[in-house]
DNA sequence: AATATTTATTTGATATATCAATTATTGATA
DNA sequence: TATCAATAATTGATATATCAAATAAATATT
């Protein structure tokens, strides 16, 4: 173990620096190419149509929990969707603290065109590395997440 | 390999998912821990702080590189930190696009004060996690980042 | 039923990220 | 040397993150 210990001491230094770039990294890619493409809208944007449209009638809290943002995020991303026109809201008759939330045609379009590409961009950012490697990195990212909480 | 299809896939599903959310728990976790200490102070700044202290002289265009932010961000970070006086800044006078910046005692001392927490927090977060592991997880997500570029 | 508590969402304040455009300065070149 | 090109930093616009406080509605309690 006491070997073991200036290398273990270094990998934490870079960890969570490397996890940054990584993630950001692939972000600036993906919306890269979501541009390149012509389509007007974030992966955050997308990610929250998509959970939308997966589970009708979610309301705001259960969207932030399932794509991980806060409320107040959440909030101010469906604002800029129902701009957009690619989603609707009222006001929930059952519980007017909520609000109904639609996709639009335009949104259901979107999402349905940008996954494709969503897929792609994940199948380039992981090539090479193997199902273990994976495995272990998600093991491992999970670890983290119960640790810090 | 035809086995290994289908966990590849959902692996790659949720792969970015879960570097962000351990991100960002991460980083949740050890802002809190600076507010708990009384440190005024967010990690992102202290991280720059820290980057001029080692590198005396450097450009704010290299502090970027070594933090992975780009020009604009480490602008608007370096104009906080200079109203919160933990940095001094002058134009240089060997090149007026550039500044000089100089940690200021006060920032010197908070670097040092939250340099053990931040040590601290980093081997909570990682608690329980094996060297191979780590190493593992450091290489995927360098692949992740140069198939991204 | 009136009041208190809880819950869902919104808003305000501040920090950071990203891209594009701009400014100021320097270095290269015709 | 005057002009052009490259570079460093800043600024503006927009999107998101985080925390705390506020609002509004629903539920529980007395």
């Amino acid at each position: 173990m006491i070997q073991n210990q200036p290398l273990m001491e270094k990998l934490k230094d870079i960890t969570f620096y490397t996890m940054d770039k990584a993630i950001r990294t692939y972000r600036i890619f993906a919306q890269k190419r979501l541009r390149e493409n012509g389509y007007k809208i974030t992966i955050d944007q997308w990610l929250i149509i998509k959970s939308i449209m997966e589970n009708p009638g979610i309301s705001q809290q259960e969207i932030g929990e399932k794509v991980f943002k806060d409320n107040a995020s959440v909030t101010r991303i469906i604002e800029l969707l129902v701009k957009s026109e690619y989603l609707e809201r009222e006001v929930n008759p059952d519980d007017r603290r909520k609000s109904n939330l639609n996709v639009t045609d335009e949104g259901k379009s979107i999402v349905k065109k940008v996954h494709s590409l969503v897929l792609e961009n994940r199948k380039t950012a992981l090539a090479g590395i193997l199902p273990e490697e994976l495995e272990i990195m998600n093991k491992t990212l999970k670890r983290i997440i119960s640790n810090c909480n």
